[in-house]
DNA sequence: GCCCACTTGTAGCGAGTGCTACAAAAGGCT
DNA sequence: AGCCTTTTGTAGCACTCGCTACAAGTGGGC
């Protein structure tokens, strides 16, 4: 039982539990193993949450990169509704919950969980501007203005007004 | 001693804690009383967020409608920059960093918070379909659009990315 | 065999959790 | 005054929390 070998149960616990608020005991159990053993391999609670949130920004990475389409859209509101179809497929919810316990701990000043949460969107963010419209006037900056907008979808679905973003985007297209 | 006397400092309380987490001694402490006298109140501790979330709800709407500016702006840009003023200012931001906390309980599945959540969303999107600018083609489109893209703009923040939601704005009015 | 470093189990500490039983105070009503 | 309802304090229960002390196992190198 090597850290390495725990991480992706241990993963799969934060996943469906949240990370923000996670406690040894279960999180130990659900990777076979004990609270005593999560502090040796880890040394304490935050060490095992970094290596955690480390963990997850891989999974997900490679978790989206398999699942976004190779091929550019046509214009900006069909990039948009790609990211949005990826990151709505069961494989990836879970992510998304995960995201808005990220979230909350960095709004409230935690610096670990703030930085894994800027980094996320900095990989997100490279991901569009690399796969704008090829004939996009301003990739850079239409990127920046669709990661805003994507997000804030993103948000408005997971309290339920995913209807509010639907007809944004539509207003956009119409 | 009711509840209504209580409320405002427990509200400081969460609005500077977090509601999702709270614990009730923290919080009794911090309206000058003890944990028995909230169960007393409020019944239970689910009954005493249950109550601040409605507080939190009016406290913030008031602020808003304090806040935000009489006069419609000139177009979509001018609107969002309105808003995004108005939530950044000092009386609000402590509201930003509880609405993360309540996002992140409404997407683990706490309906509570959920319905919370979007009632504040519609809250928004009531006021901004209201004061869209005059000549705009589709103000309830619009509204939609420009709700979606100002959260996204307010996640950014909350994590330290503002650059991208500017950046994207700046890109939508150059 | 023997030693030694690595890994794991057991038990427990001090603190905090929501909540309750019980009783004392407090204040209005007759 | 006497009663009775509302409000409050004290003490505690059963539980979880992160973490640690201590010792037992385990396996490789000599």
């Amino acid at each position: 039982m090597t850290r390495e070998t725990l991480l992706p149960a241990m993963a799969a616990h934060v996943l469906e539990h949240g990370i923000a608020g996670v406690s040894l005991r279960p999180l130990a159990k659900a990777a076979g193993t004990s609270d005593r053993m999560l502090i040796y391999h880890f040394g304490n609670r935050q060490g095992a949450i970094d290596a955690l949130l480390d963990y997850l920004a891989k999974l997900y990475e490679t978790g989206l990169e398999a699942a976004l389409p190779a091929k550019r859209a046509r214009n900006r509101c069909e990039t948009v509704r790609q990211i949005l179809q990826v990151t709505a497929a069961d494989e990836l919810k879970p992510f998304m919950r995960l995201w808005w316990d990220v979230v909350a701990a960095a709004a409230s000043g935690d610096e670990t969980f703030r930085k894994s949460a800027a980094s996320t969107m900095g990989l997100l963010l490279d991901w569009l501007e690399a796969h704008m419209p090829e004939d996009d006037p301003d990739p850079r900056g239409g990127a920046r203005l669709l990661l805003t907008f994507i997000e804030g979808s993103q948000m408005l679905d997971a309290v339920g007004r995913a209807d509010i973003a639907e007809a944004g985007l539509a207003a956009l297209e119409g």
